[in-house]
DNA sequence: GCAACCCCCTTAACGTTGTTAAGTAGCCGA
DNA sequence: TCGGCTACTTAACAACGTTAAGGGGGTTGC
């Protein structure tokens, strides 16, 4: 149609671009013909900018993790100076909605190696804050390693049981499952716990995990 | 060849011939025709045996699940009485153990739904015992599914930087990380921690997280 | 004893995927 | 005007998951 002047792509357009498709299409159908095709662009074109497709995902993780940071810096105005403690949820809360506004945006994010190193400034005030309230740098590195790798799991399995907010998939019927499990009544009533309120479940397992960092200041 | 008389193949053998290759060729290199040939046999016959790659995924992490089940048992004929804490640490640490036996295994297993209820019995008296100790079903819920979390979140992010064992994969390079993150030195530190010994990570997380559990009990 | 049938696998093929090779249109500096 | 660089295209390849069609061997019914 109309000839391009001058280079249509960078690499910030494609990675959004293909956050955006994976939101349509899963993980499965986000194909390099489909994110092409939605730049208005053949697919090998992306080579140019991307060695293969393994490094077009390290930088969409790299993007969430990114658009996670700056969040957590919005929302971390206030406690410059307060309570490590609304950093330590606050940062855990916004990793998980983060996570959530892509569709299988745990496994993209887990499964990549960031890009560059602008995490490392957000992970070092998170430390610094913890170790200004008391924590060793040991002990702050595994309390916040903790809340991490718990986000990570829990967020992993929700988006496996509750797939996408909107498409036909309407994720795992719990009620069947509890009769299924008819025969383990402890088992049943558990699975309507965990997979009923995934907001309130994490919330409650983030203060279970809150406690158990606490315990880690000698004060 | 030596024409056969009787069936080949079950579903059993297929999963172990599955698991046995995903140790040596990783996820992605777990074709179907790989594992039909581990069988002597042509892919298509798979398709005998299972609806589709899905379905022996999913059937593989029931696998996975059944032995971690089964390991747990046996180490649990001593506290079938005992101390609560016990069977919450032991449960936490052979899942990840066995998770751990395969490369890419917490990867094939979390993208997995089971394909029976058998991890029902296991999952009933494990809250049987904390139930007896004094928790609430809800309480013992939480407890356990945020130690469930933490630990397939831990060992994703430990099987995504040391692959596996024996391959020339080297995994993460610890220092040269370091070296980047010179302009973050709490950040850099951290990574020295967070990913040298996972063994000892594990478990100090995991120790956090029951000290949280242990909050949940009202007595 | 033979035909019908079902089980379980094979051969062949299809469409799609990630990826590479080769070519080409537009722009820039000399 | 001429290379040469940038950023794409077209064409093609091997490999993948999957389906269709067929066939051999065992069991069953008469």
């Amino acid at each position: 149609m109309t000839p391009q002047k001058t280079p249509k792509l960078d690499r910030k357009q494609v990675v959004d671009a293909a956050l955006k498709l994976l939101n349509e299409v899963g993980l499965d159908g986000l194909t390099l013909r489909a994110i092409a095709a939605e730049l208005d662009v053949k697919a090998p074109a992306l080579y140019w900018h991307f060695k293969d497709k393994q490094a077009l995902l390290d930088e969409m993780a790299t993007e969430i993790m990114r658009r996670m940071t700056a969040r957590t810096a919005e929302a971390g105005d206030g406690w410059r100076a307060g309570d490590w403690r609304d950093a330590y949820l606050t940062t855990m809360r916004t990793l998980r909605a983060e996570l959530l506004r892509y569709r299988d945006g745990a496994k993209v994010y887990s499964g990549a190696r960031f890009t560059d190193t602008s995490y490392a400034a957000g992970l070092d005030a998170s430390l610094r804050l913890l170790i200004d309230a008391g924590f060793t740098l040991t002990a702050a590195t595994r309390a916040w390693y903790t809340a991490y790798s718990y986000t990570i799991g829990y967020v992993i399995e929700e988006q496996a049981m509750a797939p996408n907010p909107f498409d036909g998939d309407e994720g795992y019927d719990v009620e069947a499952r509890a009769e299924r499990l008819a025969a383990h009544p402890l088992a049943a009533e558990a699975g309507r716990a965990m997979f009923v309120d995934f907001d309130e479940g994490f919330e409650q397992g983030l203060a279970l995990v809150l406690v158990g960092a606490e315990s880690l200041l000698v004060d």
